[in-house]
Formats: C-alpha cells, sequence, structure tokens
DNA sequence: CTGTATCCAAGGGGATACTG
DNA sequence: CAGTATCCCCTTGGATACAG
C-alpha cells in the first residue's frame, strides 16, 4: 500500500460512483456511447423517471456523461459518456470482478451453512 | 466494455466499500495489517465510537477483516485484513487515483469560474 | 418524449451517556 | 479498553400526479 490513509482520494470517486442506479447507467454508456432518455429507461426497467433523471444530472454535473437537446418536437435527449468518464472503466471492471467473487462465496457460505 | 449491464455485480463491491469511514478503515488495514480497536480510533480522529464498531462489523460479516478478541483486562481486540479482504487493493487504488485527478478538475474548474 | 413537483418511509450517521 | 444504548436529524429513493 503506496496509499496514506488520510490523503485518500477514494471518496472523491465514491462520491461520483454511488447511487442506487449509477453504476448500471455508467455501464449502459460505456457500452452504447449515446443513449436516449426513453432507451435508458428502457434498459433499467425498475428506475423511475424522478431518479434517472436526478442520477443523469449529478453525472453530467461531474463531467462524466453528456446531454444533448434537440431542439424538436416530441423532445429529443441524447447522453453520452464523456472521455473523462470512461476513465471510469477500470474501476468498474474492478469492482465487477470482486464482486463477482464475493457473490459467489456468500452464497457458498448459504450453502455450507444449509448443510 | 464485456460486462453485460444487466449482470453487472458492481453493486456487489459497492455494498461492502461504501459507507461513510469504510474505505479509510480499510486502508488503514492494509498497510498496517493488524490495528487495536483504539489505535483505528487514534488513526481516525473524527469518526465516533459507534461508527468504528458498527463498520468493523459489517466489514468482518462480509469477511474483509479478522476480530480477535484476547480475553483480558482491560480487553484488547485486534483487526486485521484477511487475504481475501486485500483483494480489495487494486479497486481502492484504481478509486484513488481516478478521485485525485477528480478533486483536481473540480478545483480547475472553480478557479476558471472565478476568473 | 422528457421531464417536474410533492409527499412519504427507511436507514445512515452524529451526539451523548452508560458499561463490563 | 472496547464497546452499547438512545435519541434525533438528514438524505436517499419510491410512488404518484402533472406539464411543455
Amino acid at each position: 500500500m503506496n496509499i496514506k490513509p488520510e490523503l485518500c482520494r477514494v471518496d472523491d470517486a465514491l462520491d461520483i460512483i454511488v447511487g442506487k442506479w449509477k453504476p448500471i447507467i455508467i455501464l449502459h454508456l460505456l457500452k452504447n456511447g449515446t443513449m436516449r432518455f426513453g432507451e435508458l429507461k428502457r434498459s433499467i426497467p425498475e428506475i423511475t423517471q424522478k431518479m434517472l433523471t436526478k442520477h443523469l444530472r449529478e453525472l453530467e454535473e461531474e463531467d462524466v456523461i453528456n446531454r444533448v437537446v434537440y431542439p424538436e418536437v416530441p423532445p429529443k435527449v441524447e447522453y453520452s459518456i464523456t472521455e473523462y468518464g470512461k476513465e471510469l472503466e477500470p474501476i468498474m471492471v474492478a469492482m465487477h470482478e470482486w464482486g463477482t467473487k464475493h457473490a459467489l462465496r456468500k452464497q457458498q457460505k448459504t450453502i455450507e451453512n444449509r448443510g
């Protein structure tokens, strides 16, 4: 460990990533590049409009995503990951991998306790 | 991106890491290996006893740390990172690095807006 | 289609006092 | 020394209705 705990910036990263649906929003945009509001909504069936809007605004505020409004009727709004936001990918991958192991581990523990 | 958003396990990792003082607790134990309760408390001056206890219990529950009680008076309790918990280090490092950039970026933005 | 506005419940976290 | 026990506030997020 070469990170000094007192000087650590882990929380700065967590502040951006944490939010019930933020990781999955980021993953969708990392994967697809650009998506419309409704497209995201359909990709994440459980999310409410309110939370999708709120999370998107917060991610935009932190320069993780871009928001482009087309002045049409009906409205069309496209969201895309920024170059900067793309740098979150290694973190996502590392967490996904650790999370996969962890889920497996918990599952095995449950089985042991049953037997 | 080879992670399918619908099958993503990022949240499983976040569930373990998120908590006001959890990252810093993990970093201290990654760095020092083994620490006593009071030693951790002194290393994180702002934390309350209640939250330190709560976070330590949760991390123990997830096998990220070990808790060893020495039956002495006064009591002595030692916490240490598990081998499994050590696997969180790459995530911590990745988040710290991104977080450092992000903090710098926000700082520059503030300066721009002042000018 | 892409949002706002409002109300409400759950729980995370702080302050403080007490204990074996 | 290493915790518990209470009380209390604030934020997060869900449900629902409305709007340009």
